[in-house]
DNA sequence: TCTTGACTTAAAGTAAACTTTAAGTCCTAT
DNA sequence: ATAGGACTTAAAGTTTACTTTAAGTCAAGA
């Protein structure tokens, strides 16, 4: 069975060989093997690994919590329910992580149409500088039940 | 004019006192003023500014760049067409992270469809665990120029 | 008057996720 | 046989963005 140097996978996933080392010491990368010389040797699962913790990390899941899924792993099947409901857990953070970044986008998008005006202009418009946010202020004062 | 104290704005934007004097150490609350006994009174300026603050923050820009900004700001409308350059990188960088995050949503939905299929047989099976990485390892594979 | 609570400054401490350093082994090509 | 490069472990250091602690001022309420 093919298997992969700690030196390739670093290049495949875009990682350094110090961050996969650390990942393997933080119980990460619970089935990696080492040859009779002490090496480690990816296989094609260890990358799918490596894949699925890069998707869990780059959604803003902790380390440790990764490894708590990785635990459950291990116990087998009777775990199955509680590891479904972490993949759930993540999709909802996921959806409200885009529609932030929806709401932020507005925000950056009116930002580069008064920018545009501005230049048009050679100079800032002060009291259109900042519209956009009146909704969004209105909201959050009404919330927080402040004035 | 109605200023705000910095409990309230705390509340407001949902942040500690602490963080909000934070930032002003730093330079990121530019206009912040103190009244006659050295108390910090925010206006809705101050309030509009941290809201894009906000905004630039949770979209990954690192407060020294923030600081950045806030100094081609002050240093008036020939800074104009760098701070707009600013917002168009900022747009670009979200836009990456949206694509991104439904890549990732991608992946995620697809483990809960395995562990759908896996709850239902109550057992798991490996060979389709994770049949939907295969396009991608082929991409990196490309990518990287290994194999 | 005393205490509670909000505020002040300055400085030290923390958590997460690496990153760097140090010291050493092993294989390969010159 | 020796220099280079990839690998090993263990441990210390770094960065970012706060958070906590310490020591103190001030105004209002019981």
């Amino acid at each position: 069975m093919k298997t992969y140097s700690i030196g390739e996978v670093a290049r495949l996933m875009g990682m350094t060989t110090h961050t996969l080392r650390f990942y393997d010491k933080e119980g990460l990368l619970p089935n990696v093997r080492k040859n009779s010389v002490g090496l480690r040797r990816f296989t094609e699962d260890d990358i799918n690994w490596l894949l699925v913790l890069d998707c869990l990390k780059s959604t803003g899941l902790p380390l440790k919590e990764i490894r708590h899924y990785i635990e459950l792993a291990q116990q087998g099947s009777s775990t199955l329910q509680e590891r479904m409901n972490m993949f759930l857990r993540q999709k909802k953070r996921v959806e409200q992580q885009i529609e932030e970044l929806n709401r932020n986008m507005e925000k950056i998008n009116f930002k580069i149409q008064y920018y545009q005006e501005a230049l048009k202009n050679g100079e800032e418009n002060i009291y259109q500088k900042n519209k956009h946010l009146a909704t969004e202020k209105k909201r959050l004062f009404k919330l927080s039940g402040i004035k």
